[in-house]
DNA sequence: TTAGTGATATCC
DNA sequence: GATATCACTAAA
């Protein structure tokens, strides 16, 4: 198991999105146990033109974060009650990054943190230098296959139908 | 299909 | 200060 550093994250969301299907995520708790769990599904984000990006509504203190550098966790709360999880890729100053959806066993992205126990306190760190939370590359290599990214009706169908999720086939 | 939940942005 | 919106989930 590598721990992915800066150079893994530092590219366009197109190319680490689907290189981070079939990575590990790992979450130490406070009482030293080590949570692990393979990702299922990422979906990517990308650029201010993107209208399902939140940088797309232009740059304030919540969407800040997507203009940092890469490997930067960006945890936000939707619908009152659900954390979502992404990392930052690409250069800072280009808003994009990439949303963690599902993992193998819990499937959808709030009960990933749930069960990753993680909230607003992991915003703004950084999946590379993080001490109780990070991504591991144990070398396993999947079957992917894309689809639309899920839950963005509001931004228009040329940006709704690009086929930037990305899932670990079964079988 | 719908309720539940609260941060965020936008409009007074 | 008020309101509308939202990268979701569970229950029915």
């Amino acid at each position: 198991m590598v721990r992915l550093d800066g150079t893994f994250f530092h590219r366009d969301c197109l190319e680490v999105a689907p290189d981070l299907v079939g990575k590990v995520i790992c979450r130490r708790l406070p009482d030293g146990t080590i949570l692990q769990e393979r990702i299922a599904e990422t979906e990517a984000y990308r650029g201010t033109e993107d209208l399902a990006c939140h940088a797309s509504k232009g740059r304030t203190p919540r969407t800040e974060l997507l203009y940092r550098e890469s490997g930067v966790i960006y945890v936000y709360l939707c619908y009152g009650m659900h954390w979502l999880m992404n990392v930052i890729t690409g250069e800072p100053e280009q808003p994009q990054g990439v949303l963690i959806r599902a993992g193998e066993v819990h499937s959808g992205p709030a009960k990933l943190t749930r069960y990753l126990q993680i909230d607003r306190s992991f915003n703004g760190g950084s999946f590379v230098t993080h001490p109780d939370l990070w991504i591991a590359d144990d070398g396993f290599r999947p079957a992917l296959r894309t689809d639309v990214r899920v839950g963005i009706d509001y931004a228009g169908e040329y940006w709704k139908n690009r086929p930037w999720r990305w899932i670990a086939d079964k079988g």
